[in-house]
DNA sequence: GCCAACGTTGGC
DNA sequence: GCCAACGTTGGC
């Protein structure tokens, strides 16, 4: 079982989208970059634990907890010329665009912001705040007991 | 809206 | 394979 980042705008999927979804879940698709890809793709399990990260927004940070519910499959968006995520090079022999489904588990009582997360030292090393621009990325579960000791959260 | 930091594209 | 030009992400 492995921890990820998953960075979503909350005008397009916020924390409160995932909790409406329910136990159903809602896909994680159109990611268009290769190393989130790769994640995804090949790393990414059923049963693996996210933060939901909301970027571009008023309050930039962490909002929740989702759970991975079906492992990695090919994005049907790529496919679809009025997507979008649609990408005219990818072809059903040979896809190039992977997602997941997650389902809401639990919804952090505050944002936990960025700035905030700067503050710690012990999470000095988060892929987020070394890298910019990755939209699925790795959390160490050193990091996941900081976080969700910050949100009060036993998860 | 600005702009820094990165990723991607494409000429050579 | 290098690298300049361009596009996108994402905080502020």
């Amino acid at each position: 079982m492995n921890f990820w980042l998953f960075k979503t705008e909350p005008d397009d999927c916020s924390i409160d989208d995932l909790a409406a979804a329910g136990g159903t879940g809602l896909p994680w698709d159109g990611i268009r970059n290769y190393q989130a890809r790769n994640f995804l793709r090949d790393e990414v399990q059923e049963g693996d634990r996210v933060l939901i990260y909301h970027s571009s927004c008023a309050q930039v940070g962490l909002a929740g907890i989702a759970r991975v519910i079906r492992g990695s499959y090919v994005d049907p968006d790529q496919f679809d010329p009025n997507s979008s995520y649609y990408d005219s090079k990818a072809t059903a022999d040979n896809p190039r665009w992977y997602c997941v489904d997650i389902a809401f588990t639990h919804k952090f009582s505050r944002v936990i912001r960025l700035a905030e997360l700067k503050n710690r030292p012990e999470l000095a090393s988060m892929v987020l705040l070394r890298q910019g621009r990755l939209s699925v990325q790795p959390v160490s579960s050193q990091e996941w007991g900081v976080i969700t000791k910050l949100a009060g959260t036993v998860s």
